[in-house]
DNA sequence: GGAAATCCTAGTAAATTAGTAGGAGTTGAA
DNA sequence: TTCAACTCCTACTAATTTACTAGGATTTCC
């Protein structure tokens, strides 16, 4: 269990983009550049994103992207949710009651992924973006 | 983001030999059987319970496994943890600040993970097996 | 017109997951 | 005492997912 690279890459580039897009918007490449990130990767994450509609993108020279939104109102559950697919699927009964199933399972254990999955939401949706950014202003050097 | 099969499994196959094995021991294949796991696979599990300490096994014939302790005091994130390995492993930062920080990286992100981690946490360790054993005694038929 | 950018899709190497296979060792019971 | 029912152990493999890379098409400012 744990986050993939396009959950970390593309949280970092968020808080990036939070940080240095206020005026002009801000290219793949500066951004891969300042977070050590590959181009051509960081361009899928964030066609996600845009398709997402948490970032806006303003195409040709001078070009770049922007949070679509006040970053107060961008939740860390908002990106990593579009980043990383659903935070913990529950397979298991879910919505359709039907499929996977059987008769000797005991759907007991579906609890615990339900409380797991409530866990992590309270966590990453409770969390705004503008908080990270914040943070990361007044923060320089090393870890 | 999401918990493997040996996760899901290990915690169903725990809970029907916390249901099963109070008098004499189970096999795996009796668990399997039931909870429609292929053998082997399980027995994969088991050797990582046993070497944990969370189940016991008395071999030959007429043996199988019982739980190493009273089922309320195991939590299901002590089982998730060994199947699972560390949940939500935080690489950046964690213990060692050496390695792999770069000088262009927020660390303000690692805060997040952490706030994860707990979440999650909160949520698998204050669950005892007992409690899924008890659920699961009452509750018979499908999903 | 050309450079700087987004956009889009396909491919691919590496890692992880999920599961198989097969056999060696242990033990209770017929 | 032999056999069947077990655990135990480890190596292998197929499938899936992850983490990229590559290359080109399109848009737009200067």
């Amino acid at each position: 269990m744990k986050i993939s690279t396009k959950g970390r890459y593309g949280l970092r580039a968020m808080v990036d983009l939070g940080v240095y897009s206020e005026k002009e918007p801000v290219s793949i490449s500066s951004i891969a550049e300042r977070q050590q990130i590959s181009d051509s990767y960081l361009e899928q994450l964030f066609g996600k994103l845009k398709k997402a509609g948490l970032v806006l993108s303003i195409r040709g020279a001078q070009g770049g992207y922007q949070l679509a939104r006040k970053p107060e109102e961008i939740s860390v559950g908002d990106i990593l949710r579009v980043l990383e697919g659903d935070l913990m699927s529950v397979t298991c009964g879910g919505d359709e009651v039907e499929n996977g199933c059987q008769a000797s399972d005991y759907c007991v254990t579906k609890y615990v992924w339900q409380k797991v999955h409530e866990g992590i939401i309270a966590a990453v949706d409770h969390l705004a973006l503008s908080e990270l950014i914040e943070q990361s202003k007044g923060f320089h050097g090393g870890c």
